[in-house]
DNA sequence: GATGAATGAGCGTTCATTCAT
DNA sequence: GATGAATGAACGCTCATTCAT
């Protein structure tokens, strides 16, 4: 996409009912188009059409068109992040960690399989410098979650640095399940993915889990 | 006024020494741009603005804008393909494959902090569409590697499905070392984030490694 | 940057006011730089330059320059045809040939005289490849309508073979007074250029006019 | 074709057999491109590869890309006179004026049979404002020989305005050729056209003959 | 507020022409 | 003379953004 000619003041947040089903509309019309169509097909245009709404109004809630993606990537972290809680939550203390693993990586996976193109986009495009910042901020969301869940966990930990480890076996996770997202043909399927990468983890991360 | 005709072939191949002088010039100033700027910013113009020399010696070379990228990455593929070959021709069955492991990795590290903005750039323009088939093959070829290395250690693999095994622990080292790349001031230090990947994969890969 | 997408489909119909004001302007600036520099000189910016738009206006009617051509063309297509029409729909039977003949003749060299330089450019045009077609189709229009008057027509004919003869009469005439027009200064005036074509076609159709 | 940026000096004219042969050359790769390509593959470019020589070599012999345009015209000019001056030259005033005439149109047909693709390039490019006056300075002189030949012959001449009939019969012949010539199909074989075309001469022109 | 026609900077690309070798 | 790499003005076209209605 074209680097954009940066307007000058900050839009009104949305406080009527009406409003926020324009900017859901928006956002989801953009969903929409990225998973079906890609990035480049997403155009102010083309999102207003599928909305149903004016170019014009859809610069009322959003400022400029990067916002829109921004507000998408951000609900997107926010789904991930509710996911994750939503798992650790359920009185894993109580189980082996390999069972709590096995639901998070499941939700994951669910989550990317509802919407490929879009993750693949939000991916790609969260890579980008300009929306680097926000990235590491939901990284570190999730890595803290992952530090706390393994504290938590009566389970021996092998591993002396907890934010490198952390840091490794999230990344780790994140791309091979991307990975596999982006490949036309997946060799894999899901539940060998994920049982792979629940494997991977504990052998990383437990001792004597083997 | 003229209908457009999209060229299909490469142009012709530079073959006296000023041609090769322009050749180099479009593609270090692209890496320049790729490395400082990013991708958006490299622009034909701006390439053989950088470049010294003018767009039309910019198509003498380069049938579309995107063939100087793919060369670039071209490029980077093979240098990656040879520094792996290079590491396992290095009569690696008599040494233990903690040490073979631990000198990729250092390898690939340090051809990633050789120029970090290329890589990134590289790693986000790999996942587009247009270039995904690419990637897809320069996967399969260090696949292909990494699966012969594995049948050649003498060492117990712990995995049943070989092929799976690869592609977990190949997405799960590149994608930790570009996330390091990736975040500004990296919080772990390159010889402990080589460490634990090896770590990773030796434990994953390898019964009874501890 | 972007992978170029060809439009198929002609753009939004100007519904609005404002909306046929500005594809007036576009069309009337067309054929005002056809007419008084030719084709090379009608670019798309010079285009909307002299239309008083932007080249973006331009693109939201017309879905690529060569789509502003045709629309010209057709437009001219359909005024030639509808002025036969009128012409041979005036009672013709009642009248000898020779007087509605000379009433084509004569509407179709006021038609080329009220835009001289535009009716040049579409000759010249209409006999690119691009726009083989529809020329062709239109011809096949003016020879039906031909063919029908002949037959409709009391006078014997001379031509056994009258598709044929048709082409050439209407060839001729078109030619000729194509040909009048592209020459600078006409060494024949019009009145007198009618006479002879009328006396050329009559003489070749019908037998026995003399 | 893009307006060139026009030269301020003439080139040297070509003297020594090698240089007629590269004028030869360049010319003969033109006409073949032309014919088979048309236009738009003309580029100078295209013709100096074909031709075997650099574009260097080109711009030696010619000023401008339209210069090597404007040569053929000439040699297609001077050999379509010398067609005709052939044809009546041969004895034409002991025979009936219909045999001349046909002779005269079958040779321009086998002409025009030799290169279409050359000739419909030419015909429009003849047509464009540029070239309008070489194509009146060969108009006249082909109306010079049809009134010459028109004055020579014994036949009685219907038509008091020679000149205006000489242009009309002219016109008249050398569209509807090149109309056939542009239609993809033509519906009427050369023959007929011919026969048509040289009954609609005579009786146009010469009293009496039915 | 909502609309959508209008804007125009900027992109990728071409090719006639030049000139150092 | 010949070469062909280099030039760069100019083209068609897109789309984020604005603002009169």
């Amino acid at each position: 996409m074209r680097s954009p000619r940066r307007p000058q003041r900050a839009r009104k947040l949305p406080r009527q009912a009406r409003s926020q089903a324009t900017v859901g509309a928006i956002l989801d019309a953009t969903v929409q188009i990225l998973d079906r169509q890609g990035l480049d097909a997403a155009t102010t245009t083309r999102i207003a059409e599928v909305a149903g709404v004016s170019v014009g109004s859809l610069y009322q809630y959003f400022s400029h068109r990067d916002a829109i993606l921004n507000a998408l990537q951000e609900r997107e972290f926010e789904r991930a992040l509710e996911l994750m809680r939503a798992v650790l939550a359920r009185d894993h203390l109580a189980r082996h960690p390999r069972d709590t693993l096995t639901a998070v990586m499941q939700g994951l996976a669910s989550l990317y399989r509802s919407a490929p193109g879009l993750h693949r986009v939000l991916a790609i495009e969260g890579l980008r410098v300009a929306r680097a910042d926000r990235v590491h901020a939901f990284d570190a969301r999730v890595l803290a979650i992952i530090r706390q869940f393994l504290r938590a966990t009566g389970a021996p930990l092998r591993r002396p640095r907890l934010e490198a480890a952390a840091f490794v076996a999230y990344q780790s996770v994140r791309a091979t399940m991307l990975a596999r997202l982006l490949s036309g043909e997946p060799s894999l399927d899901e539940d060998s993915l994920v049982e792979e990468l629940v494997d991977l983890v504990l052998r990383y991360l437990i001792a004597g889990d083997a």
